[in-house]
DNA sequence: GTTTTGATCATCCTTTCGGGTGATTTGTAA
DNA sequence: TTACAAATCACCCGAAAGGATGATCAAAAC
């Protein structure tokens, strides 16, 4: 329900748009007469709107959508494992992670391999990846 | 030199597309004489030629800018091995980009092992960060 | 009070990574 | 022509990562 409202919105506006300019053309359409106007004018103007329009359509489609939360709770990762997650990210080794947390490097690899499974990958790069994605670590600054 | 027409290609781009549309509708109007066709078959053109074009526009020109290209050129990062780094941000293990570029597994990993030098990194992970910090790679799509 | 879960650590074993070195070939620049 | 960079591949070796399995302990859930 709620994800398809959000996948579809992008359309639901481009139809209401579509439809206004066509209203909008046929009022000017009528109204006018059109031939009283120049032929260029008239491709002036629907070149105008509609090349503003594309470069709306452009630029708002491809706007990053931030992944959600609610993945962090079906995946299942404890609290631990989204902290060892984050380290992961940093670009740290399963040594310098289990310095960090002071736990032996046998927990952090235990902790790292459930994160694999539960994260459904195979290697460390996949699993900083897909967390990435779905926005279960702190995104690099800008 | 190169350099003015590499960043202003967008623009030569956008110009020589719109001197062909210009062009394009002008011979359609003489040829036709327009009013021997529908005016919304004529503005129905243009709409859609300039929506396309404003999209076009719109997603080619609003993409995050990426410290540009010159960085490739001072870390001395040859193709192949920004091909390399490509697939290493996928994720993909020595083996799998081996395979990916027909090379051997040596290749590679010589590749690999370059690229860590070049961007003075010790680990895959850090020099995908890295890579991404310095948009030596395509980012992540969406 | 028993069960479950999370966190901790271990051992064994295999695969992957990374460093070092050297060689060949090809295209390009000096 | 020579020189150099890029791309290719090989071999060796040690370190790191990953898989499988099992164990202990404490806190939370039942």
């Amino acid at each position: 329900m709620k994800r398809l409202q959000k996948l579809n919105r992008i359309y639901w506006i481009y139809g209401g748009i579509m439809g206004l300019l066509m209203i909008a053309l046929q009022i000017i359409h009528y109204k006018t007469m059109v031939r009283d106007m120049e032929i260029e004018m008239y491709g002036g103007i629907i070149g105008v709107l509609f090349l503003f329009f594309g470069i709306w359509l452009g630029t708002s489609s491809f706007k990053k959508k931030s992944a959600d939360k609610y993945d962090r709770q079906k995946l299942g990762l404890s609290k631990r494992e989204l902290e060892v997650l984050e380290l992961l990210s940093q670009g740290l080794s399963n040594q310098e992670v289990a310095d960090k947390l002071f736990v032996s490097l046998n927990t952090a690899k235990t902790h790292i391999s459930s994160i694999y499974s539960k994260l459904n990958v195979k290697r460390r790069t996949q699993a900083i990846q897909k967390a990435r994605d779905m926005a279960l670590i702190h995104p690099p600054k800008e």
